[in-house]
DNA sequence: ATTGGGGCCTCCG
DNA sequence: TCGGAGGCCCCAA
């Protein structure tokens, strides 16, 4: 299993409702400092749409970027009842969601 | 709140 | 093949 495969499997695991963190995804890796790395993955992730990457954000609460646009992003995220104010989730704290961790052999 | 520096991975020259 | 730059970032001043 590859670095971008490892991340994706990690974003996966996010059910409905909930946001986990680049840095989370980093750490469910054992690569606790390759939060920008993830970023990058899930930016060339092959299928947006079938991806709920966009459960993912930053560790201080702001939704971060998206590779079909920020915008894009905040309006999937209130699809799942997800409310993004100022470009922060509202009360993302009470949300979080730590995936477990992927082994990569 | 801002700013600067750092570490990890992938793509392009 | 090797090197450099950039990216859905993080943390400490």
């Amino acid at each position: 299993m590859d670095f971008a495969a490892s991340v994706l499997y990690a974003a996966a695991q996010v059910p409905r409702g909930k946001v986990t963190t680049y840095k989370m995804i980093a750490e469910a890796l054992g690569k606790a400092d390759s939060c920008r790395a993830v970023g990058s993955a899930l930016n060339k992730n092959p299928d947006p749409h079938l991806m709920p990457c966009y459960r993912v954000i930053r560790s201080d609460g702001r939704v971060g970027g998206y590779a079909l646009g920020e915008s894009e992003k905040i309006r999937l995220l209130a699809v799942d009842g997800i409310a993004v104010e100022g470009g922060r989730v509202a009360g993302y704290r009470s949300i979080l969601f730590r995936p477990a961790p992927v082994k990569v052999p």
